[in-house]
DNA sequence: AGTGCAGTTGACTTT
DNA sequence: TAAAGTCAACTGCAC
């Protein structure tokens, strides 16, 4: 595996859009197949197309990924450079690489969205070079369940969001139960490239219009808003992993950097394998594991569960959820975790209450039980908390806890005081103060609205809220 | 009819 | 897309 947060279910994802990117590109040339894949060290595998073929230039993506990535695409700048090749990186995502201020960078990112499609070549013609065949698997990690890869299924999910799911948008993006169908679940192709951001804010920029213009749409004008405005938050994000790539490694502000260094291996394997002894919490997890994708805000709420009711490093913590998304995006990935940890000093603390949570995104207990069936024959009067089950009950049920069921592992009202507590302490100082502010004026978004509570909040760190 | 009071709601603050 | 606490305004009800 290339690095710590590469899967064998973001290599399948990936494997499939490779496929059928191939399939197509074969229809343009009159081939069965049309790209021409190496595998391999990218300067070593240049280096002998260009002894045996030449090369004349290259042409790329210009990437904003994990380090691993920018390591090598250094290679490649570096060979291409001393080999007189010319290398053409083409921006992605509105994104600005060198960028000096946030100051109108929404308007570029909006500029960027409007500019015209680059239309589809009539015909291709395919170099007579030998292809290698794409690995199978990188690693035993098969989720079954996860999101399948190709353009046609990710052009397939966009026209059922924006013809239909829409309407369920913002009503069901919180609760994991509703969330897999309402919303749009574009993101692994978004990340792999198989859909362009520029092709879906188009086409949810024209749904606007429909939305804005006939009445039989105007219900869905709120939702559709809402994912565009997503859409630019994710380029915000992608922009700042690009601005500060250390975000992958370090904390963004120091308060915390020597607090919560070590890893628990007894908490962070419970929390890692959905035992935690938290039905909601084991229940997302769970499915994280089985489809490779969860809701924003049920992301939130395991990064939180992790990093505040059990104080482990953000880090280790960002490493197994990055592998578990088959939507693994660094520049969105890093952002969030580091948000969600209480690392960025610029952000809101949330600290989740999982109880509450479980009450209010799950009030039946559908989504516990069907994925943490040891809870299947609980009912819902105390499926939240089944710790709280006098015996008899627990037996009546088929689910004796510490037996069936894990006792839950930290208290949270407990561990979830101690860590508000720590947060406010380390952030309280002139010094950490100032930090804050620095990263704010570099880091944050320039809304185009004022902040509608601005001044009482600024005295806070919480002006900036990307949801 | 007006008063007292428990309980609710919503805006805002604190952690 | 935090949660919990505070406080004032309001509501429904008993008397």
């Amino acid at each position: 595996m290339a690095s710590a947060d590469a899967s064998n279910r973001q290599w399948r994802f990936a494997r499939e859009c490779l496929q059928e990117l191939d399939r197509a590109l074969g229809r343009l040339a009159g081939r069965p197949r049309g790209l021409i894949l190496r595998t391999g060290d990218a300067v070593r595998v240049l280096e002998q197309i260009h002894q045996t073929h030449g090369i004349a230039a290259l042409w790329a993506h210009q990437e904003v990924g994990n380090d691993w990535t920018f390591q090598r695409d250094r290679a490649v700048r570096c060979w291409a450079r001393e080999r007189g090749v010319p290398f053409h990186e083409i921006p992605q995502d509105g994104v600005i690489r060198g960028l000096q201020s946030r100051e109108g960078w929404r308007d570029h990112w909006d500029a960027e969205m409007r500019r015209p499609l680059v239309p589809e070549p009539p015909e291709l013609q395919v170099a007579p070079l030998p292809s290698d065949p794409l690995p199978e698997s990188v690693g035993d990690d098969a989720c079954p369940l996860a999101q399948r890869g190709g353009r046609s299924r990710g052009l397939a999910l966009l026209r059922s969001f924006l013809s239909h799911r829409v309407r369920s948008y913002a009503r069901g993006l919180s609760s994991p139960l509703t969330a897999p169908s309402a919303c749009s679940r574009l993101s692994p192709y978004l990340t792999y490239g198989a859909l362009s951001l520029r092709e879906v804010v188009q086409a949810t920029r024209r749904a606007i219009e429909q939305a804005s213009s006939d009445p039989k749409f105007a219900g869905r004008l709120r939702s559709l808003q809402a994912f565009e405005a997503r859409l630019s938050w994710r380029s915000h994000f992608v922009q700042r992993l690009e601005s500060l790539p250390s975000i992958e490694f370090e904390p963004m502000h120091p308060a915390l950097a020597n607090d919560r260094t070590q890893v628990d291996p007894a908490l962070f394997e419970a929390w890692a394998q959905g035992r935690t002894g938290y039905p909601f919490v084991d229940a997302c997890m769970r499915m994280l594991h089985a489809t490779g994708w969860l809701n924003f805000r049920m992301r939130a709420m395991l990064t939180a569960f992790a990093c505040y009711h059990l104080w482990q490093p953000w880090r280790a913590v960002g490493l197994h959820l990055a592998r578990l998304f088959v939507d693994y995006e660094p520049g969105i990935h890093w952002s969030q975790i580091q948000m969600q940890a209480g690392c960025t000093g610029i952000s809101a603390f949330r600290i989740y209450n999982v109880v509450k949570q479980s009450h209010d995104q799950d009030p039946t207990g559908a989504f516990i039980r069907r994925w943490v069936p040891e809870l299947a024959r609980v009912p819902a009067a105390w499926i939240h908390e089944p710790y709280r089950m006098p015996p008899e009950l627990q037996r009546q049920y088929g689910c004796v806890i510490g037996v069936d069921y894990p006792a839950p592992i930290v208290a949270h009202e407990l561990t979830a005081r101690a860590a508000r507590q720590k947060l406010f302490e380390a952030y309280r100082t002139p010094e950490a103060k100032a930090i804050s502010e620095q990263l704010l004026q570099r880091h944050s978004s320039r809304s185009r609205r004022e902040p509608r509570h601005a001044p009482a909040r600024a005295q806070q760190l919480g002006l900036f809220d990307p949801s």
